[in-house]
DNA sequence: GGTGAAAGGTCATTAAG
DNA sequence: CTTAATGACCTTTCACC
C-alpha cells in the first residue's frame, strides 16, 4: 500500500518525470536516500512502470480519434490481435466483455484517413461486425492520481511524514 | 512535419525520458546541439506535451478496468463532467458521437469498487441510461509511436547525418 | 572545451514500530 | 529487534555557458 511519501513522489513525477532525486527531497522535504529508496521500491514493485515523453497527437497532425468495437468471429482474438498491431492507427485494443469482443482506440489526421482505418480494420476478414464512436471533446484529460489518492494510507499507516531536522 | 531525426528523438524518449541530450546524441549519432535544439522545437510545438512517470494501476491495486457509455440529459455535459473529475475512478472521459453522449474510462480495485463508482456515475441524476464493458485482457498496450512512423518524411536513413533544411 | 552541479553508490548513526 | 530515514562521504557523469 502507498503511503503520503509515496504519494508525494508520484505526484511529483507525474507533473514532470525529469525531476532528480535532489530536486525531489528539497520539494518534498526529506532526504536524498529517502527518496532513492522509495522510488527504487516503487520501480521495483512496478508500481512505476516507466518514465515516458508524452506525445500530443492533436500537435503532431492526428485531430481525429474514436472508439471502435469489434465483434469478432470465434476464437479469432489473437489473429486479431496480431492484425490490429500492424494497423498504425490503432493506439490501444482491449478484449472486454458485453456484446463487442473487442474495444480499440483509432488516430488519424483527418475523416478520410479514419474512414480508411477503419476499413483495413473490416478488411480482417474475422471482423464481423464494428461500431465506432468518433471522440468530439475531452471532457476528462488522462489522470491516475486522485484514484492513487483515494487508496493512499492517510499517514497513520507508515511512519515518515516530512519531518525537518 | 516530422523527419527521420524527429522520430529518433521520439522514439528514445518514449523509451525513457529521463535521457538526458548528451546520451541522445550518442545513440542517434548526431551532435549534441543538434539534439538539443530539435527537442527545444518539439517542445515549443506541443508535440511533445510532458514528461510523464507512467504508473502501473494494476500493479497499485487496480485491477479492473471498464469503458462506460453514458447518455445524458440534454445540455447537461458541462455539469456530468464536473460530476465525473470529483469521482477518483474515472480516469478518463471523452464527447462522442453515437448513441451514448460520453464514453469514459473506470479503475477500481475490485468488481465490488467498480459497482460502486459505477452507481456514483448513474446517481449524478443527469445521466439517463449507462452501459459499461468490463475490460478483460490489453491486447496492445497503448503505443503512438507506429502512427508518427507512418506519417515522417522517410528522407534520410539513420546513419547518414539528416540535415535540416 | 571547461566548469560547476547533480547523479549514484555506500555506510554509520539514529529513531520508531 | 527489525525496518526505515538520515546526513555524509565518495566518484563519475552530465548540463550549461
Amino acid at each position: 500500500m502507498l503511503d503520503a511519501l509515496d504519494l508525494a513522489l508520484l505526484e511529483a513525477l507525474h507533473d514532470d518525470a525529469r525531476l532528480g532525486p535532489l530536486e525531489l527531497s528539497r520539494s518534498i522535504g526529506v532526504a536524498r536516500a529517502t527518496v532513492s529508496s522509495r522510488l527504487q521500491r516503487l520501480q521495483d514493485d512496478g508500481v512505476i512502470s516507466g518514465y515516458r515523453a508524452e506525445l500530443d497527437l492533436r500537435q503532431a497532425g492526428f485531430t481525429v480519434q474514436a472508439f471502435v468495437t469489434l465483434q469478432i468471429v470465434q476464437g479469432a482474438i489473437d489473429a486479431v490481435r496480431r492484425d490490429l498491431e500492424t494497423i498504425p492507427g490503432v493506439l490501444e485494443a482491449y478484449a472486454t466483455t458485453g456484446e463487442g469482443d473487442l474495444v480499440c482506440r483509432v488516430a488519424a489526421a483527418s475523416h478520410e484517413e479514419l474512414q480508411t482505418t477503419l476499413l483495413a480494420l473490416n478488411r480482417s476478414g474475422r471482423v464481423a461486425r464494428s461500431t465506432s464512436v468518433v471522440i468530439l471533446s475531452e471532457l476528462v484529460p488522462w489522470r491516475t492520481l486522485p484514484l492513487l489518492r483515494s487508496a493512499a494510507t492517510s499517514g497513520a499507516g507508515r511512519s515518515a511524514m516530512p519531518v525537518r531536522p
